[in-house]
DNA sequence: TAATTACAGATAATAAAAGTCTATAATATC
DNA sequence: GATATTATAGACTTTTATTATCTGTAATTA
């Protein structure tokens, strides 16, 4: 069991989005560039989030992505559901007969929240400042 | 991002075994089709769990499986950890330049540590007596 | 009008998981 | 000791999901 690539490239953009300037926009061939993926790629990615809410997106010269105003409170879990869906990680595959669903579920369930608790808990502003100065850089030279 | 049938089975199959009365084996063919499963697909859960530790074999007429003697103990953890392997659900998939490795990956371990601890602290006995009457008469009945 | 950008859908490549098949070794029972 | 029953091991196939590419279209600014 491993997160997607996906997940992980999601993450990254938006770490990346966060230390934009306010009003300023970066391409996804930029955002490509710096993160070495293929544009048509990552440009899925953007698309799930820009649906997602959790990102703009203006096309045409000078256009480019940055985080929806208005949410300034994006949690990892936000992300991470964008991307992966809200889907548990545990489904019983036997069929029980019982009322109460699956013993061992739900247990997993519980297990599950623990996590998703922590990953909700957890906003991306968070770790604005822990951006490395490089990367930083970058970014504010490639932006619109 | 979904845990693996097999890991699915095995916790199952480690219920089944924790309800069989002491001393007393059950053969795998019979293990799989309480769970209607193909005998041979379970035999590698199986032996994965065996040679993990968690339970033990006797091969020949009569012989079969049943939950390693010592080990009262039997995690969720445990069970998991065995089948999938001890790797952990997010691994940053960019080349950080830092020292602190990368911010994204330590929320996600800590959050992933959250969920772990709860899947250490539940016990397999814990479900033994919520195992329904159907299955427990089943096991007996096919029990060695 | 031209350049730059996002968007969408089909398709291909890769990798991992799920499942099958066959042969071998061990053990209890008769 | 022969036989039936069981576990063990490894090669192999199938299936599925992810990852990635390719191509074409639409929107927007200069």
């Amino acid at each position: 069991m491993k997160y997607s690539k996906a997940t992980n490239y999601a993450l990254h953009t938006m770490v990346y989005l966060i230390t934009l300037p306010k009003g300023r926009t970066i391409g996804m061939q930029s955002l490509a560039e710096i993160q070495d993926l293929s544009p048509t790629y990552l440009s899925k990615i953007l698309t799930k989030l820009a649906k997602g809410g959790l990102i703009e997106s203006t096309p045409g010269v000078k256009g480019g992505y940055k985080v929806s105003k208005s949410r300034d409170d994006i949690s990892f879990l936000d992300v991470i559901k964008t991307v992966e869906g809200e889907t548990n990680l545990f489904h019983c595959s036997i069929e029980h007969n019982q009322n109460k669903g699956c013993m061992i579920e739900n247990v997993m369930i519980q297990a599950e929240e623990n996590m998703k608790e922590e990953l909700a808990n957890t906003f991306l502003i968070d770790l604005a400042d822990q951006v490395d100065e490089n990367s930083r850089s970058l970014i504010k030279g490639k932006a619109n």
